[in-house]
DNA sequence: CTGAAAGCGCTTACAG
DNA sequence: CTGAAAGCGCTTACAG
């Protein structure tokens, strides 16, 4: 291994002036400056990170702490994880990917053995059980998915209240006057998934305030419940005539369940979905939907993250949280509602 | 930050002693260890890991190198990351994910720095630009996804030639005799990604050996070019009874088109895929498949290199190329061919 | 502009 | 069974 101490040899000077001449952190005369880097190059150098670590308190690396639950769905979870490590690596970090089931268990490991300089946290939950070690941990962290209490970190997410007011309001404003809502599955929700009740409990409050008709279920992650679910939905509301989906599983599942009974989008039926564009993308889903903005989310998170870890302790900011205002983006899938109600469950009927 | 002084001297023995009573490298007496273990309890105490790195040479990390490419499937990338970080935790180890565009210049950057004791490859080419440097590196790697050239380096991957010969030889049983094949986009091959032509050399051979009739496109990896192309093949081979696919997301679109042209697997066309049974699950896919095993595969990988990892230097054992038998999971969306041909190109006909 | 030295927190021969 | 010391490879005050 080729440490400073050969650069300096191989340039003739000190490991002090070595270090000094490849941070550019004190002026170095020129000649010197070449001769070093020059050194470095033919040697390969790199500086062992551990060692560099230790000296300096810092490590480069920040910590992503993802959890795949399995009521959620997991593709999602991807754009995320790439938004964070692209993001971070842009910044000049490295990533340290943690899947550990017992999420508290992980937070503390990497943090207390200062594996990170700080740490990001996915799929955080209203009483989230890594928060209060987040808090004690000496480097800082940015949460994605808004928690009960918010003290100490920086905070970011959809809106999903606004997101659930636009969907109803979108559907309204079309002449739509009873909905279906398919929200992510119950456990969800037991288990402290904030964002499903923030997006139900708007959707609901707009609808009432709208005078529409609203059908809330929740739905499910899996197939074939999924489509089983949606199968049963649709049959017990024949007349109701948009559907809103804030849940993924239910979205990928719907072109199936759509074509089976014979309907399309918007002719039988307006549908409105919640996830990102990529995603519409790749499972080629027609279905207008509110902007998830995973790739955003990491992004912000992370920037924000870097902006505390390169901060001076003292000059602590008061803490951000940001929650990003939804777009709908328009794939046609909403139109006026039809004239006649659907026809109820008709396994492969003509369209 | 509490260090092991402070647990020494909370414990009133040396630092050594302490270091000794921690890691059990030594006979410490029952009491003088009790002591150790109590302060080390009651301060908190995480040995720096960054120090103990530099001291030992370890980091416990291992580095996963996955590249997200345009012409590829990102979500099926998720099980292999799953795999890989919850087995290098199992073996305690974390993981330092970079999905960094230039993977040879990461590469360099995690091995030379000395950040992680190991590495695995995702998706590797067939002339693979982070080999030669990862032969250079002073750390095992190894690979998921079969090179050119496999020396020095551990390879793990599913047999896809005996996964196209399985392919043909079920539908052969079947009665089958003219096929149709969808690989992955064109652009895979010519950028090296030999599992496209070993599956579809293998098809090629296999069906010519049995007396079928194929035709093998090319698929594509984005809607709405995917649908379009499967739509087109169709159109061209109307007396084509089964459907190989080798492209996941020709097996995520494949359902829509399906339903488009009102037909039913098996019942007018047998269709086998390949890709995981998580996969399959997830997007509901009703088709029989060649299960991928991403999850393994991780496994495998990653098992194979905390063994090199762990083993003495010299004890150098022969690297490993394990290629997985194909397995055939049914679906039941094969059968015997049907008595008359499909009907051509019907938008939305009946059943 | 440059060098000698201390120190980051750990582990592990070396001595007793 | 235990302690004092060296060393891992770096950075950064301290001195000139």
């Amino acid at each position: 291994m080729v440490t400073i101490g050969d650069i300096a040899r191989a340039a003739g000077v000190s490991r002090s002036t070595a270090s000094y001449a490849l941070s550019g952190k004190r002026s170095i005369s020129e000649e010197v400056q070449e001769r070093v880097r020059e050194a470095a190059r033919e040697l390969g150098y790199t500086p062992n990170a551990g060692a560099r670590a230790l000296a300096t308190a810092e490590t480069r690396v920040i910590g992503l702490l993802a959890r795949f639950l399995d009521d959620e769905f997991a593709p999602a979870m991807l754009q995320y994880i790439r938004g964070v490590s692209d993001t971070a690596r842009a910044h000049g970090y490295d990533t340290l990917l943690v899947t550990e089931a017992d999420g508290a268990r992980a937070l503390r490991r990497i943090t207390s053995s200062r594996m990170v300089d700080g740490v990001v946290l996915l799929n955080v939950a209203e009483g989230d059980a890594r928060l209060p070690l987040l808090r004690k941990a000496p480097q800082p962290g940015a949460l994605v998915g808004l928690p009960g209490d918010c003290a100490g970190v920086d905070v970011f997410d959809l809106d999903f209240e606004a997101a659930g007011r636009l969907m109803v309001d979108h559907m309204h404003r079309l002449r739509h006057r009873e909905l279906l809502l398919v929200s992510q599955p119950e456990h969800v929700v037991e288990r402290g998934g904030a964002y499903v009740w923030r997006l139900r409990d708007a959707v609901v409050q707009q609808a009432r305030a709208r005078g529409i008709r609203l059908h809330a279920a929740f739905g499910e992650s899996r197939q074939p419940e999924v489509g089983r679910s949606l199968h049963a939905l649709l049959d017990a509301h024949p007349t109701a005539t948009g559907l809103l989906l804030g849940n993924e599983a239910a979205a990928a599942a719907l072109p199936s369940v759509l074509h089976a009974r014979g309907l399309a989008a918007p002719r039988d039926l307006s549908v409105v979905g919640r996830y990102s564009d990529e995603f519409a993308r790749t499972f080629s889903l027609p279905f207008s939907s509110i902007e998830s903005a995973p790739d955003l989310l990491g992004e912000l998170a992370v920037s924000q993250l870097v902006r505390r870890i390169t901060t001076p302790e003292g000059s602590e900011e008061p803490h951000v949280l940001r929650l990003l205002p939804p777009e709908l983006v328009d794939r046609g899938s909403t139109g006026p509602p039809p004239a006649a109600p659907r026809t109820s469950s008709v396994q492969g009927g003509t369209p």
